[in-house]
DNA sequence: TATTGTTATACTCTATAACTATA
DNA sequence: TATAGTTATAGAGTATAACAATA
């Protein structure tokens, strides 16, 4: 058999990268007792509070699925939900003090791309940067 | 503020594609009327059958897990359980033609990875296959 | 009438514990 | 006694449809 390409070997590493990033930052999750979707909202509120809607947008989900997401957030005090002064219709999304800690604690945990992105040189992190900037910036309409 | 190091640039670009390639891969599965964890089931079974075992083994699961999304999947004649001649505790679970094609559907449309890696130019595959197998081959224990 | 968010519901994913059959 | 797999069960993630409050 001939040997892959390396655009489809590229392709087979990839995969394999994403399956195990995706094992660790769940991992790193649960030992913080959070789930990974739990941990991503906390995430997403990392630079200020937001709307349910606009989580929803950020998540890829559907706007029921946050309800319930932030509902179990809030019953464990990680999240605060908060009235707009500007429209009643709409709720703001915050972090409470201890989902502050709880995100950043997943993060002290979640070891995987930085140590792997560690290993390389710094000319090889450079490289690594401007191959993934390429892949993921132009981004012409379908995916 | 300082402009962030090429190692926090590609730890960020990383996530990114991360995000959307999973995105990406369950929508391509969805279309095609798998889930996600189905279409991995599929995928780890297409160099030849397994036992269920094994498929937990590989897919980071518990087994009572396993039993049900193959019981899932033979439901929908995509798989198929069979008795192991040697062994009869062990089960041999086999993709049926119509899984075969199921799979190869989810690939078809799941084009994101090689999308992307096909836009690099052929140095540049080159450079990313290397920086990629650096990342995901050695993995001294704890990761 | 349109938008934001919630509720009710149903299905899937997942793990734990207890179990059956076999080795 | 140990192993392979299943069953029962429960909690979480997710979407759809119907709904309430507000704009």
């Amino acid at each position: 058999m001939a040997s892959p390409t390396p655009a489809v070997r590229a392709e087979q590493l990839l995969w394999d990268l994403v399956y195990a990033y995706d094992d660790a930052y769940e991992r790193a999750a649960l030992e913080v007792g959070l789930s990974a979707a739990q941990a991503c909202v906390l995430e997403h509120l990392v630079d200020g509070p937001a709307t349910m809607g606009r989580l929803a947008d950020e998540m890829l989900c559907d706007a029921s699925n946050i309800t319930q997401l932030v509902a179990r957030l809030e019953a464990r005090t990680w999240v605060e939900r908060g009235a707009d002064p500007t429209d009643r219709r709409v709720k703001r999304v915050a972090l409470t003090p201890a989902g502050r800690r709880a995100r950043r604690e997943v993060h002290r945990r979640f070891r995987l791309p930085a140590d792997r992105i560690g290993r390389l040189d710094p000319a090889q992190q450079e490289q690594l940067a401007g191959l993934l900037a390429l892949m993921t910036d132009p981004d012409p309409e379908r995916v």
